[in-house]
DNA sequence: AGTCCACCTGACCGGTCGGTCAAGGGCGGC
DNA sequence: GCCGCCCTTGACCGACCGGTCAGGTGGACT
């Protein structure tokens, strides 16, 4: 039944009424408000499940990796990779992030991912590995060339992945002068 | 009267209602569409006004400086005090471009501002200052750390501007291990 | 004082959309 | 064959909102 998400991906959340989407499906009204109380609770149903979905990859693309540095990568490669599998959640994210229901839950989400970060980092300074500089602004640094990496590398110019990924690394942890 | 934007930024694009803004503002509908074709026009006038004054500030702060590396350090620490100066226009930003409608224009926007930036990275690798890595991606990379900064440290944690330039140059420059 | 016009007002309209619900239909059990 | 239950339908509702416009209003000019 999600797979009417697409919808909100295509058209954005408001230009797309529930009408569209039962349209879409070939059902009722009905049904839909069967299964999801609002059109509200959809999309955050939605974001739920993404959330979920990126998490389980990043931890999976992490694995036991013991040093900090590479956890980053790894983590930075994993988010990557599952944009460039569910491009459609990029879009619905950003405009969730917009909207004043919906920031509250995406800000918890990021909070959570930036935290993972945030203590590989200072593992990582703490080895003497990453240069000591305050690692929640790392973090939010690093989400944000991953984040806008996503849109424009992978979503409208659709470079391969693993391209993208060995720059965005390569970026992440040498920056430009490297 | 472009004032009365501020509602765009509390509260978002679609909950504002025209209504309320002339309600804000103590004057009637009738004005507004005396200055504004229509609710669309104002947040366009808005991404145009805010685009150009932007720009005004990256090229004072860049001045004539030679070095292309400490032109891509002055464009990114007067990108950040010009946020910093104008929160209330993040937010519309960000939102109008998750907006089929003003997509295009913010698209268009940032492209510019990535040309400059593509110049300056090319002038550096050139020089061999700076790793020879895709320019148009790096560009990408340092303005994704630039608009999450903003949106994190400047705005929600409303840190001071020079602290969070600083690490936004030093981390776009030598990365985590620098 | 009278006239005119630029500026402004806010009731109103058409249309859309999220959400409801009475009616319908298919299917399993008796 | 009939009943009753559950799922589904889609016409409908109320609210809202962007946009219009007939009508006021006040000041400048005659």
């Amino acid at each position: 039944m999600e797979c009417g998400a697409r919808l909100f991906a295509e058209r954005g959340y408001h230009p797309t009424s529930v009408a569209d989407i039962v349209a879409t499906l070939g059902v009722g009204k009905g049904v839909f408000y069967w299964y999801f109380a609002s059109k509200e609770e959809l999309l955050a149903e939605l974001l739920k499940a993404s959330n979920h979905d990126l998490r389980k990859r990043q931890q999976q693309g992490i694995g036991d990796e013991a040093d900090p540095v590479r956890r980053i990568e790894l983590g930075i490669r994993a988010s990557l990779a599952w944009f460039a599998e569910h491009r459609e959640y990029f879009a619905i994210i950003q405009f969730a992030a917009t909207d004043e229901t919906f920031a509250p839950v995406l800000a918890r989400n990021r909070e959570i991912s930036i935290a993972d970060t945030i203590r590989h980092l200072k593992d990582g300074i703490v080895d003497g590995r990453i240069a000591d500089r305050d690692p929640a602004l790392l973090a939010h640094a690093i989400f944000g060339v991953v984040a806008e990496l996503t849109r424009h590398a992978l979503i409208d110019a659709n470079l391969p992945v693993d391209e993208v990924a060995d720059l965005c690394v390569a970026f992440c942890l040498e920056g430009l002068l490297g």
